[in-house]
RNA sequence: GCCCGGGUGGCGGAAUUGGUAGACGCAGCGGACUUAAAAUCCGCUAUCCGAAAGGGUGUGUGGGUUCAAGUCCCGCCCCGGGCACCA
């Protein structure tokens, strides 16, 4: 073998074996011990880009540092291939959707396989596939007929010139991307699944999931949003029905001052009739960007209806308004408002001189001016009646009691979580299965004859949607009368294919039912990884999808990811890397000059996982540097002749020094990976030893023995980052069998031993001195040697000891 | 606006349970090798004062707790992610 570093030839040699031997691809082994890793599957967008590069290294690095465990471990691949790209793509250039997906997975799996990872690719999964699926269609009708699905209206942002539904991304401004007309929110049947359904398990499940991060548990806990509140009912003059809220603040009830409804309230729709004033408010807040960050920003407008409800306990009028904060899609579209203590409404009131009213006060009993600022705190009713003098949950029971007793409201657990809107109005997504009668009304299509097969070959104009245009997917039988039927010519969100392949990589080929018994084997997710832009919804889908899955039997795993690693975005010049911004690193260009390990290597060293990286050239070149002196020192040690084995009784100083410095070594860097993903200081710790390793210059023969020994453990711990260096250099040192199967080396604790322990020593907790004292010694000895050292008496001297703290084995602390 | 993160040398970062701030690497500076350059190797490198020994200052910012705070608590500023049709 060449002395020289050659990456290319090293890299193919090695990928070359492991692809002969199919080193990764694994079956369900009932005698061992299972590892399943997972990090979230692509979007085959064209190219790798170094967001990838960086995910699928982290977690390749855990794979195969589970795999030197002796853990048997899968680590799958696949397409998360349906969604508006391909869309995009075929309207820009006019290639199908599919034939343009296809051909990018064709290229990014070629550049996956460049970058070594160890992959089980004979269970590669594409979602765009019918086989694929057939079956999320399949549960999607399973769910139809257990009533967790249903349909009803909801907004949309309409592109009137286009004749085209947009998403958020396209509306730019208010206006569609590419026709730049304004868009119009419109109201179309949409399919929705009950995930609310799940919404207490789902909360509850999460305060047992220790291997999840706190922040993402407390997303997830917020954005299900479970609250306690009561629903109560004001009476309408002149009005049948009476206006139902909710609120989870009942002691502040008495200081209801007004009413707001939704634009699209039915007691709004009717003041508008009589008043073109309201009519033009309403027609205003069609245009309006139902986005909850824009609704939570935007200007509070309203107007008042000049209608009054009747408050259900003093009798007073309030006033009836229309305001475009309140939302008919969530809860009832009608809200009470307390201006004295909430936030947005204290605003409201300020704006249009409605009256502000303080009910509640502090508990310590200060002064509060609520004409200056609102009072949010829970605190004592006052001006309150008979509640007066009552705290939160005393006012909360005795208000709640009130109105169940008298039939008028009831307490409510209220989720802040709404059902999951899954239609989607575009061509490139899987037909929603579903037929529609003039007799039957919806008919799910039965299972003999899924899956609805999506047409390939299309042509996407960006104008109407492709499917709706072609008779002969539209028309069809009904499945239930057999009269002539449409079929929907929605698709899914594409949420919905990646809220199961992870069960499915677990049985890729099963053609007779979702999942099959392979799927008890493998999951859950030992380990899945991923960026945090997906902590709350893809992250909420699928484990409510796998609660899904469970109660119909395919499993009895309800939680699909028992260890959670979100990580950080690659940045460059402080940037998310991005075409528009012009400040993208292509991943082949790097592989091309140093190699797949460089750019691994210096994936995992340049920044922690969890944190944003921050790419930089320079730094590449400094793994290649390292890369060439790794092989390098392995090389002239082999070339020198064959080591003999360490004598641990025949150790001088010196080769005890650099043996202590391997096993404590081991001992960070298996810390480092296996329990905190601290992949960046593992490397700095191999690092160090290397630079140990060269700076030892000793050729007798236990000299050598304890080079080898070094050098053995950084080959094998060092492989999960950089496989194909270290696959070559294992082979140097001599041995045959291959290093996939190798055990991660074991830390010699008598190796650890020292025998004097650097303290040092603080006066009044300023560093004054360092002193070597024995590793066993007592504290008083360490006191004592500390307050005889030169330089802290200098800062003693004349002064008075009032304390002496010893921390065994680091610090003397005297304090004067 | 709300929820979740983050802020440490010229740069990326380290400091794991409140106990030596700046490991490791990059860049820079000095040196060796070379006809020369590249590559490689050796040394220095938070900052200020000092010849040195040593000392002062220092982890976005203002307070606080503690013998001891990058780490814990309270307020503020800035940056990033998410907010339900980007994936």
């Amino acid at each position: 073998m060449s002395t020289s570093y050659n990456p290319e030839t090293v890299e193919l040699t090695a990928q070359k074996y492991w692809d002969d031997a199919a080193s990764f691809e694994v079956g369900e082994d009932a005698d061992k011990d299972k590892y399943y890793c997972l990090t979230m599957f692509p979007y085959p967008s064209g190219k790798l880009h170094m967001g990838h590069v960086r995910v699928f290294t982290i977690n390749d690095v855990i794979a195969r540092y589970h795999r030197l465990q002796g853990k048997h471990v899968l680590q799958p691949m696949g397409w998360d291939a349906f969604g508006m790209p391909a869309e995009n793509a075929a309207i820009q250039r006019g290639i199908p959707p599919a034939k343009w997906t296809y051909s990018n997975i064709e290229d990014m799996r070629g550049q996956l396989k460049r970058l070594g990872y160890a992959y089980d690719w004979s269970r590669e999964v594409t979602t765009c596939r019918p086989e694929y699926y057939r079956w999320e269609q399949w549960l999607f009708t399973r769910m139809f007929e257990k009533g967790l699905v249903y349909r009803k209206n909801s907004i949309v942002n309409w592109d009137p010139v286009d004749q085209t539904v947009l998403a958020n991304e396209q509306v730019i401004d208010g206006r569609g991307w590419r026709s730049d007309a304004l868009v119009e929110r419109r109201e179309i049947p949409q399919w929705f699944m009950k995930i609310t359904d799940y919404a207490d398990e789902l909360l509850a499940e999460l305060d047992r999931m220790p291997g999840w991060p706190d922040s993402v548990k407390t997303m997830q806990r917020n954005w299900i949003g479970r609250s306690e509140g009561v629903e109560l009912s004001f009476d309408v003059i002149g009005e049948d029905e009476p206006l139902t809220v909710y609120t989870t603040r009942p002691d502040t009830l008495m200081g209801v001052t007004y009413m707001a409804v939704a634009a699209e309230h039915p007691l709004a729709a009717r003041a508008a009739a009589t008043d073109p004033d309201i009519a033009a408010f309403i027609e205003e807040c069609k245009t309006m960007n139902a986005q909850e960050a824009t609704l939570e920003t935007m200007e509070k407008k309203g107007r008042a209806l000049g209608i009054s409800a009747v408050h259900p306990l003093s009798g007073e009028e309030v006033p009836l308004w229309v305001a475009n904060f309140v939302l008919m899609s969530y809860g009832t579209g009608a809200v009470m408002a307390v201006p004295g203590h909430d936030e947005r409404d204290w605003e409201f009131a300020k704006k249009h001189g409605l009256p502000i009213r303080q009910v509640i006060a502090p508990t310590d009993g200060s002064e509060i001016d609520i004409d200056e600022a609102v009072y949010l705190e829970h605190g004592v009713l006052v001006n309150s009646g008979d509640y007066d003098g009552l705290d939160f949950d005393s006012a909360f029971n005795a208000i709640a009691d009130e109105f169940e007793r008298t039939g008028r409201g009831s307490r409510k657990v209220n989720y802040r979580l709404r059902d999951w809107g899954v239609s989607r109005q575009r061509y490139w997504g899987t037909p929603i299965p579903i037929v529609y009668c003039d007799d039957c009304d919806a008919v799910p299509v039965p299972a003999d004859q899924l899956p609805v097969v999506l047409p390939e070959d299309v042509e996407v104009t960006g104008t109407g949607s492709p499917l709706k245009d072609m008779p002969e997917f539209v028309n069809t039988p009904c499945p239930k009368c057999g009269k002539d039927a449409r079929r929907e010519t929605d698709t899914f969100d594409t949420f919905v294919e990646s809220s199961w392949y992870f069960a499915r990589y677990a049985c890729p080929d099963s053609d007779a039912a979702m999942l099959d018994s392979r799927v008890q084997y493998w999951t859950p997710v030992d380990q899945y990884t991923g960026g945090v832009e997906h902590a709350i919804l893809h992250l909420l889908y699928a484990r409510f999808f796998q609660r899904v899955m469970r109660d119909e039997g395919l499993t009895d795993v309800s939680e699909p990811f028992s260890n959670l690693l979100t990580q950080g975005m690659v940045l460059k010049d402080g940037a998310k890397m991005s075409k528009a911004k012009g400040n993208t690193v292509d991943p082949q260009e790097l592989i091309q000059k140093y190699g797949a390990d460089t750019v691994r290597l210096f994936m995992m060293f340049a920044a922690p996982p969890e944190q944003s990286l921050e790419w930089s050239d320079d730094g590449v070149q400094g793994s290649f540097r390292f890369l060439k002196r790794f092989w390098s020192a392995v090389v002239e040690h082999v070339a020198a002749g064959p080591a003999c084995a360490v004598d641990r009784d025949a150790l001088d100083d010196e080769q005890k020094e650099l043996r202590r410095k391997t096993h404590q070594t081991i001992a960070k860097i298996s810390d480092d990976i296996g329990r905190r993903h601290s992949f960046n200081t593992a490397v700095a710790a191999s690092m160090e030893l290397l630079n140990a390793v060269n700076k030892f210059a000793d050729e007798s023969d236990q000299g050598r023995a304890v080079v080898h020994e070094s050098l053995q453990a950084v080959v094998v711990m060092l492989s999960p980052m950089v496989p194909h260096i270290c696959h070559a250099l294992w082979q140097q040192l001599g041995h045959e069998e291959e290093l996939i199967d190798q055990r991660w080396p074991d830390v010699d604790e008598a190796a650890l031993a020292q025998e004097l322990v650097e303290m040092v020593v603080q006066v009044n907790g300023k560093l004054r001195a360092r002193i070597a004292v024995a590793a066993d010694a007592h504290k008083d000895v360490a006191e004592a040697q500390a307050l005889g050292n030169e330089n802290v008496q200098r800062f003693i001297a004349g002064k008075e000891i009032r304390k002496i703290i010893v921390v065994p084995g680091r610090l003397v602390n005297v304090v004067v």
